[in-house]
DNA sequence: TGCTCCATGTAACACGTTACATGATTGC
DNA sequence: GCAATCATGTAACGTGTTACATGGAGCA
């Protein structure tokens, strides 16, 4: 199980609401981690249940129902022993290769929008990418330790949808 | 559902019996789409009760319950639509991101090890992938059109177990 | 005889997705 | 007053994982 240990991440970093925390998820952890907040509340139930985390009501919840988490000892001890394991390397499943072999086997599908659509996507994450690179990392070698090592997640998002953009152009070039 | 489709496609290049899919599936589709034997026998039952699949007892089966799977009309029409369809880039979640955001947030957790083992894995999975490079496409702009888009998804692992080496050696300096 | 590989399956559970519901707050 | 956003949740379902079970075939 390892959304609860992002979340756990995420909470040490700043205590947060489970709205929050799934508004977050599309920032940061979230380039790498997408999750619903349907799962986030799941989790976040079963971890104060498991007495990692503690809630409480949020100073300006007002009439509503809005908790704040925050991680108990018990939390970063769990955390500390699964950061220790080994894991495997992601694998990298993705319909559109399916697709693409699909139309190999089948003859021409007319892939090739679906391909520049890809690219055109790639092209604004990128984008978005290097402006938080630009205001938050500029000067990189300067910053603390836990900033350099922000920087090189997002290094590997950029890295990513270079490679993607460049591959997915050659694709389209042997689909013409 | 996309595992069926996939498996439709491996199924359209070969008539199989699941077993054997489990195992091609440990190479070709399966560099970028892993799934296990439950999986695999669990699809192709319901793929055979919607009539997109038939089985028949395996020539070579013996006195064995093998099963040889081959796509109905139905199968390929089913392939045809959904292969139209759009689909959303694959999300990047590799645990080894968490766990180093972790480490940024709790101070030096010994990852370093960890990165180590991860580029020996990338430079086994890349050096597997170059020797069918060779092996298989070493003449591949005279290739014909399937054999082509065949490479391009080995070019697009080579790409990715290339850039992970380039970024977790990255990453190992600065935990340094 | 016992070992490994071939081949298929059941069951239970963990994780992820989709649809739907509820009620408060903010801005026009 | 109405819509959008904030904030949390239930329910159902689909997909992926793990453990376990069964029996044939080939080999030493």
């Amino acid at each position: 199980m390892a959304l609860s240990h992002a979340l756990l991440t995420s909470l040490l970093e700043k205590s947060s609401s489970g709205y929050d925390l799934a508004r977050r998820f599309d920032k940061s952890i979230g380039f790498f981690w997408h999750a619903t907040h349907q799962q986030i509340y799941r989790e976040l139930a079963r971890m104060e249940l498991a007495g990692w985390i503690a809630s409480s009501s949020a100073p300006d919840a007002g009439k509503t129902r809005k908790r704040i988490y925050c991680v108990l000892p018990l939390g970063q001890v769990e955390l500390l022993r699964w950061a220790a394991e080994p894991s495997a390397p992601m694998d990298l499943r993705d319909e559109l290769m399916v697709r693409l072999r699909a139309d190999a086997a089948l003859g021409s599908l007319g892939l090739a929008p679906e391909l520049e659509r890809r690219i055109a996507l790639h092209q604004s994450q990128l984008a978005l990418y290097r402006d938080i690179e630009q205001r938050d990392f500029a000067a990189s070698p300067s910053l603390p330790r836990a900033a350099q090592i922000h920087h090189m997640m997002l290094k590997k998002g950029i890295l990513y949808e270079e490679n993607s953009i460049a591959w997915a152009r050659e694709m389209l070039e042997l689909l013409r």
